[in-house]
Parts: structure tokens; C-alpha cells; sequence
DNA sequence: CTGAAAGCGCTTACAG
DNA sequence: CTGAAAGCGCTTACAG
């Protein structure tokens, strides 16, 4: 029940243990007649390798370590969902790191290494490029395989999967541009991270060759906070457009404006970034740059696999495609 | 460079490996002045156990399996937190198994119990009382220790940590039929399970003891094909209040109802049940069950942590409280 | 308080 | 194609 071992086995089958370890790993190498009659015996006592020994044994662990700022945030349930699903198909187990703020990193990775994981997944957008610098080292002194997913590193060694994020702010910009919006804000956060600054190197391009000056306005990613820092804009500022960095921020936005009797999205147009549930049912519907978190997840877990087998790699890194929503918080023709 | 191993230790700090091995899990059984030098050597030497070795020898290690259905929805994510949380605490590992809709659970199980894993969380609110006693036998046929999150049974022999969503199902009911209202539907999810059974039970309870006709309307989760459905009822039903079994479903619902001039809350009166963020971001806010989902994810783990173990637990089966979050999508007096 | 030795359940060269 | 044996890096009685 559950404790059968490769003795019981190889003991029902007649054969030796190193047998039937050779069923399970390198089938071809048994004779048809053996293996059948191993396999039979392995069915019938409900064996299942432990995958413990095996991982001692052999120093694969089949297992890989997902490493995670904030496990709360929208995004990141859908990318374990990508993550989950490659990984299931390629049988690899995947182990939960989550760092909370009062934590150093370096430590936490130093258990992610003790932890004989197979390859390592780091979702983070919230991660700076000297933060990231420091994550690398530590992976490729263990010589431990790993992808960065939905974190932007301009270090062409560093494996990534993400969107390009910096044509994505470009090209949500350039909506409100192309709509005659003069005063166009973007609602990034205090805090600075790569992800963030790429949003605004493309927001801030796209206004300077429209002739416009770039407001970017920092705010807390929490909600509560942004209601008082966004009040105030409706009383001194000149604004016809606002895009978000997240489309909670950008709904909490709009909601606000709306409550300061701002039509949207007539005198105030509306952008926010990810494409959540949230952009489908706030009112009006949000317009938003649809994120593929999942295919992230995915797609990083798939580079992890080839990283692992250390087959030849051709690209480390992978830009995945984007596209705008329109809805009814931008003006559409 | 990370493969410093225990004899490395043992050979610098002039002891034997049992000694090392000592100093680690049972410092008490060490002479200070030993135990000093070898701590020293393990720092010097950045040696840490091999957690695998360390499963094979013990067996333990240190690991909960969580067992998810899908990892998509809000309430996952932040459960996850909470486990993590007190996971950490507790030096736990955590590895996830999503249990995906083509795969049969038991299959997934046997796989879980193969990973000699410490104890398991069940995180499932869409579980048949029927499915729940399938996951029992297979826990406790396999003595693994394990709790059910979020997931509601009748069987007092199982462990678990919820709410008590019945007497919320009532409560919610309640402050509808206190505002006089009377055509108040329940809407209900079309895939039954144990968790809206219980809110469906409390709504029903409160309805007839008011002398009110209990109207259930079951509908898909999926937010598109929602619109659908609700769009029937503004033609031919009389409806003055509705109770979504989730914020998602109750908030577009609101705003279907809104499209078609209906005033909320004067001619209908919404709430859901969770009080996730949509409920903040809609408009009105929605009136919701705040249900602790962060705590029931600790909770759960802690309580794991006892029976993984064995202490005497005196309580296997607990309910957290939950409140109601009024908010301007009912009349509140 | 400490060490020598067996053992956890596998994998994998090495022979044959 | 198959088996005997060493080894993965630890823990844990058992002696002393």
C-alpha cells in the first residue's frame, strides 16, 4: 500500500532490481518478454518509484522551483497556470518560492539551490536591472538552468520570455495621440522596476516625437492609497487621457474621474495594461494591451525544459506578441 | 560551489559526519565547544544539506503537496499566500499539483502520494461531497496526513477549514428580505458542488422562513456567456434583488442590469460573495461575504502541520468567521 | 558526548 | 540482455 519498492518488484518479477530500474528508464534496453512481464508485475502491486531515492540516485530531481514576488497579484495565478500545464507534460514537478518583503533574495535563492531543483522559473516584474544582475550570478554559479518569465533584461545572456513592453507603451500611447488627446498621463507606480520603466521609455518616446510633453504620475499599486492621490487631479491638472501601468490602477482611475463628473471616455480617454477581468467589468469597458500572461508561463516553462537538456538553444530570448483592446474607455473610429 | 557536502564539513571540522549531522537536527546532543567549531565550518564552507539526501535518510521531507483544481481563480492565489506564509514559518516546502479538467483525480493522487510528501492541502471549492470521500480513502489508506481548504463536507472525520457559507447564504439573504425586498434570485453556478450547495441551502432557509418562493438561477462562470443568460431576465421576470454565489457573476450582472435602465440599488439590490476586488472596482461597489481567504489558506496549513505531526489536535474542522461587507449596491439603512 | 556502520530506495557504470 | 555492486548524501540506532 503505497511503500511497494523496487525489491518487491524485481522479487514478483524474477529479475533483478537493476532490471526493472531499466524498464522504467531505459526501456530499450530490456528484452520485450522481460519487460512485459516486469511491467505486469509493477501494475499489478500499484508500484511507483520514489521519487526521493531516485532523486538522490540519479541527481535529477525532475522538479522545478518557481520563484515569486507577490503570488496575490492577478497575473501570476495565470502564468502558474501555463507553467503547470507544460510542466505536467513534460512530468516535472514544480516547487512554490515565494519571497516576502522583509526577506533577502540571495538567501532565498541560496535554499532554491539546496533544494536540487532541475531548473528554476523567476517571476518578478517587479524586479530592477541590478536585481536581476545579482539573480543571474547566483544561478549560473550553481550552473542551475533558469528563465526569467515577464521580467525585462537587457543583458542578452539572461534567458527571458515577456512582450515588449516598451513597444506596448509606445503603441497605447500613440492611440490617445492619434485621437488629438494633448494632456496624456501615464499612471505608473512609486516603486521602479524594469517592466515599469520600459512602459514609460515607450510612453515617453511616442510623446516627444508627437511634440507633447510626457507626465508620468507615480502612485501606490494599492488602491485604497490611489483615491486620495487621484483627487487631486481633477481640481489643478489639465487632463484628457490617462493610461495605466496596471488596469487596476487605471479603473480605480476612472472610476474616480467619473465620480468628478468627467465623461469617459469624451473629455477623458482611458488605457490600462494586462487586460484582466477587471478591464471586462469595469464601466465603461476598459481599453487595455492584452497581456498573454499564460502563454508566458507556458512558453518560459518550455524554454526551461530545453535549457535543462541543455539541448543546443537557439533563442534564450523570446518576445511574445501583444495587441490592444479597444473598448468603450477610448474613443474609437 | 554548492555541492560542499557533509563530509567536506566533517573533514574540516575534524569530527565525524554523525556529529555534523547533530549539530544540525539535534544541537542539544552536541558539546557546545563542538558544536561551535562545526557551525563555524558550515558557515565558512556555505555548506548546506541536500534535502533530497536528507528526505531519502529521514523520510520526510519537509514538503506539502498543494492540490489545486484551478490555480486561475482570485481566491487560489491569495489562499496560496497564506500557505506559503506559514509554510515558511514552519520550513515547509510547498509543490503544486493542478489538477486539470481531462485528468482523473485519482490518478493525480496517486502521483502525490508517490512523492513522499509530508502532508497534502486539498484547495477545492468545486468538490462533490461525493468526491471529497474518494479523496479521503485515499489519504488515509496511504496515512497521509491532509486538510481540506475552502472546501466544505459533512464527514466529521475530515479535516477542514472554511467558512460556515450556509449561515453566510443566510445572512445575505436576510438583509435582502429586511429591506423588503421580495423576488430576490440566488444566482447559482450550472456544475454543482458542496461549497454553493451550502450557500444555496442558507438562501433557501431564510427565503421560506420568510414566506418568499426561493428562485435559483443557475448560469455558466464564464463572464461572456453570462451576458446571455442575464439578458433573458430584465424582459420577463420580476426581480427586485439578487445574490451572486461569486463578485464576478454578481457584478455583471449588475452592470447587464444597468444597460437595460434598471437603477441599483432602488430597483435592485446586488451582492456576491467573496469580496474580491472586483466588488471594489465596480460600480456601484458591491455589497459582498467578505470571505478570509488569506487566513483560510494559513489556517489550513497550520493545522496541517499538527496533524503532520501527530500532536493531539483537538479540533480538526474549523470555521472561520466571515462578515458582510455593505456597500452602495444594496440600500443600507 | 562522539564515532563506525547500516540503511533509506533508487541509478548506473562495469562485467559477463 | 541481465546481474552484482558501488554510490548518491544524508539520518539514526547502537556502542563506547
Amino acid at each position: 500500500m503505497g511503500n511497494t519498492t523496487i525489491y518487491d518488484v524485481a522479487g514478483a518479477a524474477g529479475v533483478s532490481l537493476a532490471t526493472v530500474s531499466r524498464v522504467l528508464n531505459n526501456p530499450e534496453k530490456v528484452k520485450e518478454e522481460t519487460r512485459q512481464r516486469v511491467l505486469k508485475v509493477i501494475k499489478e502491486l500499484g508500484y511507483r518509484p520514489n521519487v526521493i531515492a531516485r532523486g538522490l540516485a540519479s541527481r535529477k530531481t525532475t522538479t522545478v522551483g518557481i520563484v515569486i514576488s507577490d503570488v496575490t497579484r492577478a497575473s501570476v495565478s495565470e502564468m502558474l497556470g501555463g507553467i503547470g500545464d507544460i510542466a505536467q507534460n513534460y512530468k516535472y514537478s514544480v516547487k512554490l518560492f515565494s519571497i516576502r518583503e522583509d526577506m533577502d533574495v540571495n538567501d532565498i535563492l541560496q535554499d532554491v539551490v539546496a533544494e536540487q531543483l532541475d531548473g528554476v522559473l523567476y517571476l518578478n516584474d517587479e524586479l530592477s536591472e541590478k536585481s536581476v544582475e545579482e539573480v543571474r550570478r547566483i544561478f549560473v554559479d550553481n550552473q542551475i538552468p533558469y528563465v526569467l518569465a515577464n521580467v525585462v533584461s537587457d543583458d542578452p545572456s539572461v534567458p527571458m520570455v515577456c512582450i515588449d513592453y516598451e513597444k506596448a507603451g509606445y503603441e497605447i500611447t500613440k492611440v490617445m495621440i492619434d485621437d488629438n488627446r494633448k494632456d496624456i498621463y501615464l499612471l505608473s507606480t512609486a516603486r521602479r522596476y524594469s517592466v515599469n520603466d520600459k512602459k514609460e521609455a515607450g510612453y515617453t518616446k511616442a510623446m516627444l516625437e508627437a511634440g507633447l510633453e510626457p507626465k508620468i504620475f507615480r502612485t501606490s499599486g494599492d488602491t485604497h492609497v490611489n483615491r486620495q492621490h487621484f483627487a487631486t487631479f481633477f481640481k489643478d491638472k489639465k487632463i484628457d487621457a490617462a493610461i495605466g501601468v496596471r488596469d487596476s490602477i487605471a479603473v480605480s482611475f476612472m472610476n474616480i474621474a467619473r465620480d468628478n463628473g468627467i465623461k469617459v471616455p469624451e473629455n477623458l480617454a482611458v488605457a490600462g495594461f494586462q487586460n484582466t477581468k477587471y478591464a471586462l467589468l469595469s464601466r465603461p469597458n476598459l481599453t487595455s494591451i492584452d497581456v498573454p500572461v499564460y502563454d508566458i508561463g507556458a512558453v518560459s516553462m518550455r524554454l526551461l525544459t530545453k535549457l535543462m537538456n541543455s539541448k543546443d538553444v537557439d533563442n534564450i530570448r523570446i518576445s511574445l506578441p501583444h495587441y490592444i483592446v479597444k473598448r468603450d474607455s477610448t474613443r474609437n473610429k
